[in-house]
DNA sequence: CTCCAGGCTTTAG
DNA sequence: CTAAAGCATGGA
């Protein structure tokens, strides 16, 4: 068992993980044990410093985005001069933009529309459960994230069984694809065209793009516009579009390369007050 | 009972 | 092309 250590202030394991970007993570001891593919961590915080726990240093290492500068993109945010952004990323300093799996949050994120966040969680468990490969962290047994073939094997029913609800079709319909075509070729697309390919997937529209290419990508320029978005535009930025897309291209034209820590730092300073 | 949740697909105009 | 209906589920 590995140890990583680094400054608690610019890592809050509780915003980090309980921010939306993630579903498999549950209290643990002192913190969280994280579940992230087929790997998996113990993450806490002690005095100023939070550690990580693990078997595999360099995978958490990039997966909690330990090598990114966030006292620079705090400094960027607060220079918007746009109020709720600066309280976000003030009470959020211990934010941070999860490096995760491409085919996990792609499911993942298909799960989430239109859906509520314990509710995604429990899909995502239970399917887990029903396909994930058994493995083994501190002691305990748990469940890898399920590979697209072991997805592809299962019918909508199957995933209409364990409370997926009307997306049952999508889960199907695209780890389908996926097991037969692969997603390597999205990789190297520039990130518009990468978003303009994920839509043609069943199941994924422009916010789930944006989510997928955000989290799973490493596309910091993507800007996700999902309910909570919308409502800060209209009361937060006092905008008057309505369609979900101008939406979009207002905030990355905005922000630019930075847009998608904005929005998690906006996210998050909305979310605050519910 | 209705409304909402990190929206998308399908259909109508 | 844009706009609206329909969609499963569970909690408030």
């Amino acid at each position: 068992m590995a140890i990583i250590e680094c400054d608690a202030a610019s890592f809050n394991p509780r915003d980090v993980l309980e921010c939306g970007q993630i579903f498999r993570f549950y209290p643990f001891e002192e913190g969280y044990k994280v579940f992230s593919n087929n790997k998996a961590c113990y993450v806490y915080t002690r005095g100023d410093r939070t550690f990580i726990e693990c078997d595999d240093k360099d995978y958490f290492y990039k997966f909690f985005d330990l090598g990114r500068d966030y006292a620079a993109i705090i400094e960027k945010a607060k220079g918007f001069n746009v109020p709720l952004l600066t309280r976000g990323a003030t009470l959020g300093a211990g934010l941070r933009l999860l490096n995760q799996n491409a085919e996990e949050m792609i499911y993942s994120f298909i799960i989430s529309q239109n859906n509520n966040i314990p509710r995604i969680k429990g899909i995502i468990e239970r399917i887990c459960s029903a396909l994930g490969e058994e493995k083994e962290f501190l002691g305990e047994k748990y469940r890898a994230f399920p590979t697209s073939a072991a997805l592809a094997t299962k019918p909508a029913e199957f995933y209409k069984a364990l409370g997926a609800g009307y997306r049952d079709a999508y889960l199907a319909a695209t780890s389908r694809r996926i097991a037969e075509e692969g997603i390597e070729r999205l990789y190297p697309l520039p990130t518009p065209a990468l978003k303009k390919e994920l839509t043609g997937y069943t199941g994924i529209g422009p916010k789930v793009a944006d989510c997928i290419s955000l989290f799973g990508f490493g596309r910091r320029e993507s800007f996700p516009v999902d309910t909570w978005i919308e409502k800060l535009y209209r009361e937060d930025f006092g905008g008057t579009l309505k369609d979900r897309n101008k939406i979009n291209a207002y905030f990355t034209d905005l922000f630019g390369e930075d847009a998608g820590y904005m929005q998690q730092y906006l996210f998050y300073a909305k979310r605050e007050n519910m």
